[in-house]
DNA sequence: ATGTCCGTACATTACGGA
């Protein structure tokens, strides 16, 4: 069992990319973040003619979430379990989770959390607080599971390249790191570190200030596996090359391998 | 020191978000 998840930056302008991504790589799944699309908008279409269904929590213009299956699979929730919707208004469109191949995997793309000012770092606190709470019920439940997608935390000082963010950033600060541990703690497995102790293993690059060329990266996006699930880990890497593609997103795919 | 890209709308440029 082959997954990836990434951040496409606008699933319309990047659909060939995608497309040419799926044709060489094959994986069982792929899960997308940040499509910028409404659920209609979303190109089905051609993804089912390179073998693969779709299922799409879009909105518009922001965000909006998506799993592509050559395997098939069966809808659990189209947002995270027990999080509120925000004030007078729909769920944003941040989390899609389905059941594939005995796994049940939750795609999320949480708040970035440097806009809207201290309301908006409080704001990606819930919605960590929330996905901690899930991560406890599945794992109650017995349910093995990986929770994977744009975390929007960088964990340890190793996971940003020096200068790429400021100490206050909410990418990094303290209440941010103390919440993703906590999914550590939890018994969760961080599938590339796992794999990569040490060292950079950068998933982002930001378009501004030449970051790709001076490998002035993030380590921001992951997969994390449930303890059974990470007994069953080969591999978990960042796909680089990617970045170097005309216009390619600002982030790549992470592709994990999991022993049949 | 600075360097970009996406989608939207009171649209042909400005803006928020990342």
């Amino acid at each position: 069992m082959r997954f990836a998840t990434w951040n496409v930056n606008s699933v319309r302008q990047r659909l060939g990319l995608v497309t040419d991504w799926l044709s060489r790589n094959s994986p069982d799944l792929l899960l997308l973040q940040e499509i910028k699309c409404e659920t209609a908008q979303f190109p089905a279409g051609a993804f089912q003619e390179a073998g693969y269904d779709s299922v799409v929590v879009g909105q518009k213009s922001y965000n909006g979430v998506a799993i592509l299956s050559r395997v098939p699979a069966t809808l659990r929730h189209r947002h995270l379990p027990g999080l509120e919707a925000p004030e007078g208004g729909e769920h944003h469109a941040r989390y899609v989770e389905i059941e594939a191949g005995g796994i049940v995997f939750g795609n999320l793309y949480l708040p970035n959390g440097n806009s809207g000012g201290a309301d908006g770092y409080q704001a990606k606190l819930r919605w960590m607080d929330a996905l901690i709470a899930h991560a406890r019920d599945m794992l109650a439940s017995d349910t093995d599971f990986v929770l994977a997608g744009d975390y929007n935390v960088a964990p340890t000082d190793e996971d940003f390249a020096t200068g790429a963010l400021s100490a206050d950033d909410a990418l990094v600060r303290p209440e941010t790191r103390e919440r993703f541990r906590a999914l550590q703690w939890l018994g969760l497995t961080d599938a590339v570190r796992a794999v990569t102790p040490r060292g950079p293993v950068y998933t982002f690059w930001d378009y501004q200030a030449g970051c790709w060329p001076r490998d002035r990266g993030l380590r921001i996006d992951h997969a994390m596996l449930s303890p059974r699930v990470a007994e069953r880990l080969l591999s978990a890497v960042p796909d680089r090359m990617e970045r170097d593609k005309p216009q390619p997103s600002d982030h790549v795919p992470v592709v994990v391998t999991l022993a049949d």
